[in-house]
DNA sequence: ATACTTTATTCAAGATTTTGAATATAGGTG
DNA sequence: CACCTATATTCAAAATCTTGAATAAAGTAT
């Protein structure tokens, strides 16, 4: 039964509302932690919390890019099964695009676009 | 968000390795509880409890059958899903045919042969 | 060094899950 | 009806999850 239980370990990292958000919110790539509070609005220890779930749960790893810090999914497998998910509910979320206007990481103050989160 | 809460209470109808097990054992079609006893050598009141959250999430439905009770799956996209999952683990579950032998609903005393959990 | 920015960690109270034990219910049989 | 069998429910203690608040740490800039 070991098996079920590194899956059940796996569905739990996913079992949280926020950190769906997250991971759909690093499929073009990586993010830094601005970008998430920016979108999300959720508090930054709070975001820092969940990333921390998603990091060991093996699902995401972090580089730091002087101080910034960005996340990025390693098992890129995981959107299948979020994908796979939405084929048993029916619904897909909603863009990201808005109110990502806070956020100061380099990539986003002035020079690119905001990449969305295209499903 | 609230998409994602829908698809948070799903993951965490999977995120327990009995209901993992009993999902596989309805692969191929509905068996009734006594199966599931045999199979995975769980308490009765355990496996039970399981399928009341298997249920209260929507992934299975009932029917009676004389004395036996038999579960199935509703959602058959679920199966999508922990398809998806192994693809992140690279890992898959050994057939149940094994231990099958205390069962006594009339599906699995004398005439047929019991049906494994194919994937 | 000092101050500032970004992110991480710790702590704790409340909520929820897990699991076993005991008991209840519903249908079948004699 | 009395009894048996198969399954469901209830209850409670232990474990875990959630969430906010406070604080720490690490890097940068002056």
């Amino acid at each position: 039964m070991e098996i079920y239980e590194q899956e059940a370990k796996l569905y739990k990292a996913l079992m949280h509302p926020a950190r769906l958000a997250i991971l759909d919110l690093l499929r073009d790539g990586e993010q830094c932690v601005c970008h998430m509070e920016a979108a999300f609005g959720y508090r930054q220890a709070y975001i820092s919390q969940q990333l921390m779930v998603l990091k060991e749960a093996g699902l995401v790893e972090v580089r730091r890019e002087g101080l910034n810090i960005y996340y990025r999914v390693v098992r890129p497998e995981i959107f299948g099964v979020m994908d796979a998910m939405r084929e048993v509910t029916g619904k897909r979320p909603a863009a990201v695009k808005s109110k990502l206007k806070a956020c100061t990481c380099p990539n986003c103050t002035g020079e690119h676009e905001i990449s969305l989160v295209q499903i």
